[in-house]
DNA sequence: GTATTTGCAAAGACTTTGCATTTGA
DNA sequence: TCAAATGCAAAGTCTTTGCAAATAC
């Protein structure tokens, strides 16, 4: 389904790096969401990652989940996107940048990059003298799917 | 600032004519609402529009702006962004399609449209067999005056 | 008159925070 | 050892919902 890039033990030893960069400890939890975000592939929301949490050790709380989650997204471990109003999903941050096609029928998120639009963006932005710091692209579409359904 | 391509008196027919089509009954609210947006031209909150009306009319609730803008969204009038994690925006609808760059400084929104992004949108979508139902993009950088300010 | 809208308060959903306890360097 | 991370519960936001009173057609 999805490429992976990085063996989950080097992003182990990239986390640890970034941990010490910031005077921080390790812990098993934070490596628990990273590893679920990994194997998973896809797109999670905390909620899901306490469900999975749970089952492997009692006492996982959303708290952390969601503080490990904010520290991971800073240190550019993970990414997360607004599907919809129920809240951030989330998903290990791979090596390529892309956005996301979301089907509005059956919720499926099709990744994408486009090497135009990024430089589309680049030329839009400066062309108003703005410096990008990121972007958010999110095309809301009938995937092929529902749209054959649809058709019948 | 803003070119108003409509005025408020035509929004108003408009407005009318949808409340007729879905069998419900016209309310000052509704209409204070639509007129704050036009006016204000900008992007304000579900709370920016209950201070504002506070300043017109006793009793103004924040439950019935949801209310209200849930019907405007729905209808076409306003369209609505989230800036940030405070909550969603609104502007008024007008005649054309824009997206925006969000300074991360100061806040600031810049409207821009691409025609060439819209094609590139629609030929991914196509690419994936998917069928477009609408778009969101947003460019967080910062701006001209802020970059400047930095600079300093 | 009667169905829709409103205002108010209460409830919901998602997220954050405070604090005692546990854990890692 | 001792600061950082966790779990739990409580609190915070933004948003929605239930319901009686007001309003429009």
């Amino acid at each position: 389904m999805k490429q992976k890039k990085e063996n989950l033990d080097a992003i182990y030893d990239r986390l640890r790096l970034s941990i010490r960069k910031n005077g921080l400890k390790n812990s098993k939890q934070r490596e628990f969401i990273l590893k679920v975000l990994y194997e998973n592939g896809g797109h999670l929301s905390p909620e899901d990652i306490l469900m999975l949490a749970k089952d492997s050790y009692r006492g996982a709380s959303i708290s952390s989940i969601y503080r490990i989650l904010g520290f991971l997204e800073k240190e550019g471990f993970v990414h997360s996107i607004e599907i919809d109003k129920s809240g951030k999903k989330y998903e290990i941050a791979g090596g390529t940048h892309h956005d996301h096609i979301i089907c509005v029928d059956c919720g499926k998120i099709i990744e994408f990059y486009s090497k135009e639009m990024e430089e589309l963006q680049e030329k839009i932005a400066k062309g108003h003298g703005a410096k990008i710091i990121s972007h958010d692209m999110r095309i809301f579409a009938v995937c092929k799917e529902c749209a054959k359904a649809q058709n019948l």
